[in-house]
This record gives C-alpha cells, structure tokens and sequence, in this order.
DNA sequence: AAGGCGAATTGATCTGGGTCAAATCTTTGT
DNA sequence: ACAAAGATTTGACCCAGATCAATTCGCCTT
C-alpha cells in the first residue's frame, strides 16, 4: 500500500474550506482525487467527530449510515464470535477510508470498527458521498484503487495466517506497522509505537498474547529489535527484521 | 458474493456480437454492465483462450500484460514460497474477473494463477481495457462492486485461517464451494464435485493433507456429508453442515 | 478385465503453539 | 510519589494438527 502524498496539487487559496485546506489528509486520502472547487461539495456535507480511544465507531451487524476517513490516530477493524474468539481483518490508519461493501444486498456493517488510540474522524452521510461518486469520476476511481491495495493486503495476511510460523508473524506484523507509521509521521525508520496492545497483536496474526510475548522475547535477545517499554520499538537494521518476516 | 443474473437485460438482436450474445456469463460477469453497443467495444479488443488442467495463465512476479473473464472452469490465484509452502488466496470462478490491482507501481502480477479444472477466458489487453473502463463508468463501478465482494470474502477468510478449528475450516470449505458450484449450474443442493483435491483444499485452507482428509472423514461418519469417490460430496442437509461451519 | 500409478486414507509419533498459572512490569489515578 | 489495576512476561504442561510411513482406493490405459 502506498501513500504518495500529491505535491503536485494546485493550492487554490480561498477556495477551498478552511478545514479541507489545513486538514492533514488532504491530499493522501481519497479528498486528493478532488480540486479545491470539488471538495466543497464534500465538504458540505461532512462533520468531524473525536473517538476514545475502546469507542466503537459500528459495531458488527449494525445498519451503517455513514462512510468516513481517519484524519488522525488508528482503529481496528474486527470480527468476533460468541464463544470469544476474535479476528482482526484489518487496521485503519490516518487517510484511510471507512466504507464497507456498498453495493451489498445488504447495508449491514460486517465489522465492528473500534478506536485503539484517540481517533478523528471526518464522516460522510453514505447517501451524500454516492451521489457524489457519480459526480466524480476521479473520486470513483481512487477509491477502487484504495479497494484493491486492500484486497491485496488482506491476501498477504491470508498467506501469514495460513502459512507462517509464529516467528514470522509477528516480525511481518512489526514490519507493517513500521511502515505505516513512517508514512504518518509518527516514528522514523528507528523508532516507533505499537498502535496495539499484545492481545490486539495476537488477534490480528492468529496467535495468543503469550506466543506474541515470547516471540517479541525471541526477537529482542537476537538483536533484531531493540524495545523501551512495552510499546516503543527500535529497530537499527530493519533489513535483517525482514529476513526474519518470511516470504 | 451474489451473481444476480440480469434477466431485465434487453436482448437487442443483431446489435450484440454472437460470441457475446451467447455467451455463458454474458449478464453475470463485468459485461453485465454494458449495453449491446457498447460491448461491441469491448468485444472488439477481447480475444478466447482454453487452459487446459495445470497450465499457467500468470505467473507471480511476472509482467502482467492482460485482464480476464472467466467463462468456464475453475482457477486458483495462488503464493508460494521457495520452501515449498503455498497458499491459495483465492478461487476464480465463471464469471469472475482476473486483473490484479491495476494502478499499483509495478506492473508485476502478484499471484501465480492457474487452471485446475480446463478453463476458458474470454481476454482483454490493458491498455484498452483501461481505456473502456474511463468511457463506460458503469463498467469501473462494477468492477469496484466485485472487489470489494472480493475484499469481503478474502476477510473472511482470514477469519478462517486465524481462528477456525480444522473441522470447521473443512465445512466452511465445502459450504463455499456448494455456494459456488449451485450458481453456475454444475450441481444442486444436494451433489456437487469438489473442483481441488486435497492437496489444493489443504493449501487453501491452512492445513496438511491429512489433516483435511481426517477431517472429511470425520464429516462422513457423523452423518453431516456422504461422499461417491474422493470428489463428489452429496449433502442432504446444509443447515446442520452450516453449523459446524463456525462463526 | 487386469495392472499400474497418482491420489487419498489411515496409523503412529512428534512438536509448535495453546492453556493454565504465577510473577513482574507499566500505567494511571489520587 | 505511591498504590492499585491492568498489561506483559515467564514457566510448566498439554494437545490439535504436523510429520513420517504404510496401505488402500480410484482411475486410466491397454
């Protein structure tokens, strides 16, 4: 998945809302398929909105009224069965967007979307943003590619749950966080946050809290990665990390 | 995944290339969206092609020049590792659509695909099929429908793959496929031909051989399937196959 | 109809990661 | 700064599914 920020984009003073020209997404969400005059339609008809951080944005099963982007912090995106068991089908970062199946027989959230830090979001009624998917052929497209680089990391994660080894997993997940975060600005190639606490971790690569505990071990007394806290990773040769993350 | 078959289509005699007219996912693949006009254009740059059993159609990391429609057989979209570990992230049925993320920086296929039944594709070169999906925007609005179904299925499949006991992997297998097979006619509810041996089910599923055959074993003797020869399954009652299916 | 071969089943044993239980660390609230 | 609560780590043991090793089945081929 890349965010290629779109310096190329012609700042249009005074045309475009205030908050759409300072807002820190601008052009890495899908607003960057959208000129200063555009935006104004979709801004129109957005409001914000502040989550803490275990608030539940839609909860599996619930009738979704509306489509958002993250403009700031990380949610994840889950789905549980009664008996406790809990999968984690993806994280959602800031210029991510939030948009199930729209075309779906049915307009059921098949996930349960929950803020694991602070998250800001920037909601648009779904009846509102479809109209103006018409509208914009640009907007249309960004989101099927948005689609697609999804889909593709849900497969890589189907080749981590189905095949790697407990080892792997979490380097490949340590990986993946390490890039994201390096995208938004929050840590460099050194250091950086877990967004996740190890019961998160576990439930995103199909492990337990204590297999995820004892591998970090592992890694750590490797020299792979170096950690302050439990959440504050440093990591001095993130080429040798990805030899341990498998194919 | 729905495959509406499209009956309220005007069939405009004439107007509409025979190959189209006649063809077996005329309504329910991506050329669901395109008038008789209009699928003279894309019938113009489209060119058939027969895979037989085994043969590769792409091969992972190769440049991938071409889209496809699958018209009839089976495929599998699969990953590998030197070491001989593999995974299917995916199984392309008639009327499903091959062409990997498409605006990703490199043009290099992801997966390696290839036919496990004999296999027909009706395909269309990239370049002019991307030209199509600008013209016609009902086209590149169904082909985001389908990714996003694509995106669903391959969540839940992570679901699977992280938190499903082998024998529920197995039922939710076999569910699938029924599902699958019922839509395009090559079997009812109650037999159907499986269309991977074991070795392919196992790599789809995360699991050994064995162990899938243990676990259809199982499935046999409590009565849930009952099967003639290793690849036709007969199931008298889905519901109670459902169950055992988990979450 | 017989025989040969790859695919599937079955059995015996092993092991990576799960489970249960007990320390330690980190946070957070006061 | 301190204590309580929660999160993480570590240890001991267990088990679902992997691995290794024979059979047996099903399907071509002749």
């Amino acid at each position: 998945m890349k965010y290629e920020a779109d310096q190329s984009f012609p700042a249009v003073a005074g045309a475009e809302p205030e908050r759409c020209a300072t807002c820190a997404v601008r052009n890495s969400s899908l607003c960057g398929a959208l000129s200063s005059n555009e935006i104004t339609d979709l801004n129109s008809i957005s409001r914000r909105k502040t989550l803490k951080t275990g608030q539940i944005f839609v909860l599996e099963g619930d009738r979704n009224k509306d489509f958002a982007n993250v403009t700031q912090g990380v949610a994840k995106l889950m789905r549980g069965s009664e008996d406790g068991r809990e999968q984690i089908v993806g994280l959602l970062f800031p210029s991510d967007f939030i948009g199930g199946p729209m075309s779906d027989a049915s307009d059921d959230a098949p996930y349960t979307i929950e803020a694991v830090t602070p998250l800001d979001l920037c909601i648009f009624p779904r009846d509102g943003f479809e109209k103006l998917l018409e509208r914009y052929p640009a907007l249309e497209r960004k989101l099927l590619d948005r689609t697609l680089s999804e889909l593709q990391l849900a497969r890589e994660w189907m080749v981590l749950l189905g095949r790697k080894t407990a080892q792997e997993r979490v380097a490949t997940f340590i990986l993946h966080v390490a890039e994201k975060m390096r995208n938004h600005g929050c840590g460099g190639h050194i250091g950086f946050d877990l967004p996740l606490g190890r019961a998160d971790i576990a439930d995103h690569i199909g492990l337990t809290i204590e297999t995820v505990s004892r591998q970090i071990t592992q890694l750590r007394k490797k020299g792979i990665i170096d950690m302050q806290g439990a959440r504050h990773i440093l990591s001095y040769d993130i080429e040798r990390l990805r030899s341990f993350a498998g194919f």
